[in-house]
DNA sequence: CGACGTGTTGATAGCTTTCAATGGGTGTGG
DNA sequence: CCACACCCATTGAAAGCTATCAACACGTCG
C-alpha cells in the first residue's frame, strides 16, 4: 500500500485533518510504513519508545516473562493507536495476526508533535485514558475471574467489536486462534477448549471450524461474565461448579479484552 | 490543609508552574479539595469522570466486581495523578489507606485546559503513558505469575516506591493490609501470608509486627519475581514446587503493583 | 478482661494445569 | 485431485497450586 495513501487515512482516522497543516507535515517526516506477515514484528525503531497506528488487519501486543510464558496484552484492529515501550520490566512486541499494515512512530517526537496542538493532544489524551482504563478491567478479569468468566467475556468483547449483531444472536469469525485466546485470559489452551465446549453444551454458542463462532444467547453469556453490580446470577457468595463439565461459578465481568484504542 | 496551599503544590509538582498562568487560572476553579478517613471514598463528582491529584496519603483504586469480589488495580500515593471513569464495566472507588488529602477535577474539563498548553499536555500524556505501561505489567503478572512470584514482585515494587535502601537490605512499613496486598495480586490473604512466611523461612526477608517487613536479599527476591530476559533462576520449563512448604517455580517479573504516576 | 479485626497455620477441596492421545483442518506436493 | 505432513483443537486422566474452611495467636480498643 502506498506510504502517502496510509498517512492521509492516518491523519484522517485519528485527527479529523487533512494533510497540509502544520501536525501532518511534522508527522509525516518520523512515519515509517511496514507491512508484515502473520507471526512477524516490526523492527522498525525497536531500540526507542513508538507509537504504531494500525492501518490495516490485526495484530496481538505480547508481553514475554520468564520462561517460555507470554501474556497477551491486548488486541489491535485498523484505526487502533498503540503505545510500546522500548524498555521495562518486560519486552513488548507487536505481532501480526493477519498481514498487517502500519505506520510506525518514534514516540518521543509524535508526542512532543502532538502537545503543540490542542486538538490533537485532546484526542491522544482520550485515546490514552481509554487503553488505560480498557487495561484496568483486564487486569480486573485476570485477577478475579475464572476460566469461563474469562472466555465469555472474551467473546462478547469480541462481539462488539467485530460481530455482526442481529436479533440476540451474533457471528464472529475469530482472528485468533484457541493459543493467542489463552495467552490474552492468562489460561491455557486445553482450558480455553474446554469453556467452549461447555459454553457449546449449554447452547450458548454455536461453532463451525475452527474459527468461526456464533452466539446464540447474548443475554446468557453476559450472566456469565459478571458484571459488577449485576445479580450476578442467582449466586451470590462461595458459587462452585456443579458437577463433572460444570455449569458456572459467579459471574463476574466482561470486556478485559479488546483494546479499542489506544493500548 | 489549606485549599491554596495544596492547589500550588499540584501545579508545582505537577507543571512545573506558579499559580499565576493561564492553566492555573483556570484549574483553580474546578479544584475541589477532599480529606478523607482510612477506608472512605470521595464523593465529590462521582457521577462523572475525574482526575484526582493525591496531595497526601496513600489511596488504593478498587474495581468491584460481581459478588464481594474486589480488585484493586493500583496504589497512589502523594504526588500521583489518578483518571478514574465514572461508568465502565466495573464501578471504580479511590479508598483511602492512610488519612488522605487530594484536589478532585472533573475529568473532561481537566484534560480540555490541559490540552491548550503543549507543555502541560506533554506531561500529562507522559503520565498517561507510565500509567499504561505499569497497569499492563501488572496483567502479564496476574495472567502469567504464580503466587511467590506475584507477592516477590509486590515487595520489590513497594520497596522501589518507598524503602530505605542500604547495603542490599532494605526495609519497608507497608501502608496496606494481606487483604489489601491479596486484592491487588489477585490472590486470597492467606496465600498471601503463607508467601511472606515461605520467603521468611528461605532467609529472604524478615518481618516485625503486621507491617514491618525487611528485604534481607534483593538479588534473591529479584530471582523470584522472573523478569523476562533473565535465567529465570536455574529452570527453563515446566518448574513446579519441590515440597511441602515449597520452594518456588520459575520466576515470572516485577512490578506490577505500585501505580507510580497517573493511573 | 473480653470483643474484634488482623494475621498465621493446617487440612481439605476445587479449578486449572500438565501430560497424553486422538481427531480435524489446512496447505503443500506429487 | 488426493496424499501426507503439520498444526490446531478437542478430550481424558492425573497432578498441582490456590481457595476455602477452620482454628488459633496477636494486638488493639472499649
Amino acid at each position: 500500500m502506498d506510504s502517502s495513501t496510509v498517512f492521509q487515512t492516518f491523519l484522517r482516522s485519528t485527527f479529523g485533518q487533512d494533510p497540509g497543516g502544520t501536525l501532518g507535515s511534522q508527522l509525516r517526516p518520523i512515519a515509517k510504513l511496514d507491512t508484515i506477515a502473520p507471526g512477524d514484528t516490526t523492527r522498525i525503531g525497536s531500540d526507542q519508545d513508538r507509537v504504531i497506528y494500525m492501518a490495516r488487519g490485526a495484530t496481538k501486543l505480547v508481553a514475554s516473562a520468564s520462561g517460555e510464558r507470554e501474556q497477551i496484552v491486548a488486541f489491535h484492529f485498523a484505526g487502533d493507536l498503540v503505545s510500546m515501550p522500548a524498555q521495562g520490566i518486560h519486552r513488548y512486541r507487536a505481532i501480526a495476526l493477519t498481514k498487517a499494515t502500519m505506520l510506525v512512530f518514534p514516540a518521543s517526537t509524535f508526542f512532543d508533535c502532538i502537545a503543540k496542538e490542542a486538538d490533537a493532544s485532546r484526542l491522544v489524551i482520550e485515546r490514552l485514558r481509554g487503553a488505560l482504563h480498557r487495561c484496568r478491567d483486564k487486569t480486573v478479569a485476570l485477577g478475579q475471574k475464572n476460566a469461563i468468566e474469562r472466555v465469555s467475556s472474551f467473546l462478547l468483547a469480541m462481539a462488539e467489536r467485530f460481530g455482526g449483531t442481529e436479533l440476540n444472536t451474533c457471528s464472529l469469525e475469530l482472528p485468533m486462534s484457541r493459543r493467542e485466546i489463552g495467552a490474552s485470559l492468562g489460561l491455557t489452551i486445553e482450558t480455553v477448549s474446554r469453556q467452549i465446549t461447555t459454553l457449546r453444551n449449554l447452547g450458548i454458542i454455536s461453532t463451525e471450524g475452527r474459527s468461526q463462532i456464533t452466539l446464540l444467547d447474548l443475554e446468557k453469556l453476559t450472566g456469565l461474565c459478571g458484571r459488577s453490580g449485576g445479580s450476578g446470577g442467582q449466586f451470590r457468595k462461595k458459587p462452585k461448579f456443579d458437577s463433572d463439565q460444570g455449569r458456572l461459578r459467579s459471574a463476574g465481568l466482561a470486556a478485559e479484552t479488546t483494546g479499542g484504542k489506544l493500548s
